[in-house]
DNA sequence: AGTGCAACTCTTTTT
DNA sequence: GAGTTGCACT
């Protein structure tokens, strides 16, 4: 009797096996960078439909972005076929694909859309007209966050949360206006499940009859409210004696880097507490990157206290050092950049091996100036923003009024444009008639189309005649939607229609000849996205919402271009590059110098991710001037590199002027002394006596008192003195160039 | 209603 | 320095 396994176990590791074959209630997967935990939670659902006799359509896998939920059906269907029948999807997507099922329960139209914050703060700004929009922007945020925390208008604890006295009256409008249009917003998609589960029985017991075994990858990423949505769908501990979903999470500490979006570290953390009998199964055998580069990785995470704790092993000893490079501006950080580049290029390799990293976006606009001068093919990842240009949010806003006629954003944003002569209190008029019984069982009870077919009648001359042309062009839309589509017909023919009709086309090329914007061909672009869907309200419903839940316009032409990439490090999570070069490792920049504490941590996190994106080659630069915000700053080497062992990388000074040796990198904030480069030379750290210091009382001659936060020393001028003023403002100044500034006595 | 100018801000951003 | 937003003007 052989027990030899199936090949497609076959080839994974002990823990990788242990993991997929694991029962009992609930399993914590510590996955560190790069072993191979999609892996491990492909085969674990293909595991259980196929030895374990799971339903697949009682798994429910999910995951954080799009990409990685498709990653995982195609990989879990590729084992075994029907693992397509199991629901993966992202979060939010299932939380649209509940709500969509249980949309009578949740108090939904079944063809909801889903508002983006802009459109948030349009609807609020509605509210509060009073407000400017930056306010109203602002304060869609704070009310983002609090969905994020699990929080309710009339949840007790938003006070502690939020210190606007003001916030719950606002938050609670701005909920009530979004129930009234029918719509929801992003926290919503993980509210009103989980509401639901928490409110009606009946749905209850329905779903978790349904969903027996829980995945969730990329666990360190999920928010308090998602964290309570999983509790409410495992059902584990529930009074009611059930016996709980079996769940399964996967996440890794050191990849949290979404705190300031609402992500909570401790859901990993403190994940075995809240849920008893959970075994934990740590993954620590990296297949990606040489040991060399995990060594930096590791050594800077290492820092932080609130981890869990592991150290990556790599499958693949040796490799070379990381190269640092201590540049002199970004400039020859872009000259750097492109000899790395061809250095990889005339190797054998391909520029697309490099990628370029740099903590915020505004970094990529030296290589974007410098690359095509050069002839260094290039792609940007991230921040296309098609679906947030004027006229794509135009065309889009017909389509979801077409959708739900209660959408009082998108009815706002088109009924005049292009101008038909509708004004803004013939538009008051015409929201008072939809909205003003609403709740009282008004006629219209929220439907503005019907409300302006009537309250149309009793406006006068211009706009009477043009609310009569809107409609008229809304109405022949939708009878076009709703007449039955002949063979290959698709939804590009609606949109090409409304394109046309609504007179959006020569709205927009009118502005394409002024500004030489390319407005037409994006509102072609629409019409070409639509055509991948029929021409009908499920096709309608179904385009935007995958719209609204994935805005990367997921272009597979651009994927296969041979071309460097330039990508934020958030954006790199989960992919893999030969060559990768961490740019930007100043202190000030990355991380800030007011950064302390969690957000320190958090900093230190994604520098763990950027690096071990590396498969082959990591380097790492540093500039010694850096522009920013159109000023130009004399920068010291990040913190982070001081926290590297110096024998684990290769450093050198490529400085034209006043290049020093590499042992004179500094170490800010007077990190311990460490054997090896880099580190603080004896004698010239900074220990000298300053009168710089922590705590210190200042007057500055344009901002009057404050207090010194921070002190960081610099190589050449002198130290780096954050300070907060007593008007809450806080700046950072180089008192060997400023007289404006001095100490406080007393 | 549409244009023009001054003022403000300025990490990251899966969904 | 660049992009966006708010307000005022015509």
């Amino acid at each position: 009797m052989g027990n030899a396994l199936p090949p497609y176990l076959a080839s994974l590791n002990p823990e990788q096996l242990e993991a997929v074959r694991h029962q009992g209630r609930s399993l914590l997967i510590l996955a560190g960078a790069g072993s191979g935990k999609t892996r491990v939670i492909t085969t674990k659902i293909a595991y259980l439909v196929r030895e374990r006799g799971v339903e697949p359509e009682s798994v429910l896998a999910v995951t954080f972005t799009n990409k990685a939920a498709k990653e995982m059906r195609d990989r879990a269907a590729s084992i075994e076929s029907t693992c397509s029948r199991a629901v993966m999807r992202t979060f939010h997507s299932f939380g649209a694909w509940f709500l969509r099922r249980n949309a009578a329960a949740a108090g939904l139209d079944p063809n909801f859309t889903i508002y983006d914050d802009d459109d948030q703060a349009t609807l609020l700004h509605g509210l509060l007209p009073q407000n400017t929009r930056s306010e109203c922007k602002a304060m869609v945020q704070a009310i983002s966050r609090a969905k994020d925390l699990g929080l309710e208008p009339d949840s007790p604890d938003l006070s502690s949360a939020f210190s606007d006295p003001g916030m719950r009256r606002i938050y609670d409008m701005y909920d009530r206006k979004l129930r009234k249009t029918g719509n929801v917003d992003f926290g919503d998609l993980i509210g009103l499940p989980a509401r639901l589960l928490r409110e009606d029985e009946a749905v209850r017991r329905r779903t978790r009859q349904r969903f027996r075994v829980i995945l969730v990858d990329e666990y360190q990423d999920s928010n308090v409210a998602q964290f309570e949505l999983l509790r409410l769908l495992a059902g584990t501990g529930d009074a009611d004696g059930s016996a709980g979903a079996y769940l399964c999470v996967v996440g890794d500490d050191d990849q949290s880097i979404y705190r300031f979006r609402g992500a909570e570290v401790r859901n990993i953390l403190r994940f075995p507490e809240i849920f008893p009998g959970t075994d934990i199964i740590k993954l620590e055998r990296n297949y990606r990157s040489f040991q060399s580069i995990l060594d930096v990785a590791g050594d800077v995470v290492s820092h932080n206290a609130g981890r869990i704790g592991k150290k990556l092993v790599a499958e693949r000893l040796g490799g070379a050092k990381p190269a640092l490079s201590l540049l002199d501006d970004q400039d020859s950080e872009a000259a750097y950049c492109v000899k790395v580049c061809r250095e990889r290029v005339k190797a054998g390799g391909r520029w697309s091996d490099v990628a370029i990293l740099y903590r915020t976006n505004a970094q990529s606009l030296t290589f974007e100036k410098e690359f095509p001068r050069l002839g260094i093919p290039y792609r940007i990842v991230g921040a296309s923003r098609f679906y947030d240009r004027e006229e794509v949010k135009d065309a889009l806003a017909y389509l979801a009024l077409l959708c739900n006629p209660r959408d009082e954003v998108a009815f706002k944003r088109v009924v005049n444009k292009p101008t038909r002569g509708i004004g803004e209190t013939s538009v008051d008029i015409l929201l008072e008639a939809a909205g003003g019984g609403a709740f009282a069982g008004g006629a219209f009870a929220g439907d503005l189309l019907s409300a302006s077919a009537e309250a149309g009648e009793s406006l006068k001359g211009k706009a009477r005649a043009g609310i009569k042309d809107f409609l008229g062009l809304v109405s022949g839309l939708a009878g076009l939607l709703d007449a039955p589509a002949a063979d290959g017909e698709t939804l590009a023919l609606l949109v090409q229609r409304l394109i046309k009709a609504s007179g959006l086309v020569e709205y927009h090329r009118a502005q394409d000849e002024v500004a030489g914007t390319q407005k037409v061909a994006n509102l072609d672009e629409i019409a070409n996205a639509a055509s991948l869907y029929p021409r009908s309200r499920e096709g309608l419903s179904t385009f935007l919402e995958t719209i609204d839940l994935d805005r990367s316009l997921a272009s597979e032409e651009a994927a296969a271009t041979d071309a460097v990439t330039l990508i934020t490090m958030h954006n790199t999570k989960g992919l893999e590059f030969p060559v990768v070069i961490a740019t930007g490792l100043e202190q000030g920049l990355f991380p800030r110098d007011d950064e302390e504490g969690e957000e320190l941590e958090e900093q230190r996190r994604l520098f763990y991710v950027a690096v071990t994106r590396a498969k082959d080659e990591l380097h790492l630069t540093s500039c010694r001037w850096r522009r920013l915000h159109g000023r130009l700053f004399e920068t010291g080497p990040s913190r982070f590199l001081s926290e590297i062992r110096g024998d684990l990388i290769q450093a050198t000074a490529a400085r034209r002027a006043d290049a020093r040796p590499v042992g004179a990198v500094p170490s800010p904030y007077g990190a311990r002394p460490q054997p090896g480069v880099p580190g603080p030379r004896p004698g010239a750290g900074p220990r000298e006596a300053s009168p710089w210091r922590a705590g210190q009382a200042v007057y500055h001659d344009d901002y009057g008192s404050g207090v010194i936060l921070k002190v960081s020393p610099t190589p050449s001028s002198g130290p780096l003195v954050v300070v907060r003023f007593e008007t809450g403002r806080q700046a950072q100044f180089f008192p060997k160039f400023t007289t404006k500034l001095e100490i406080q006595k007393g």
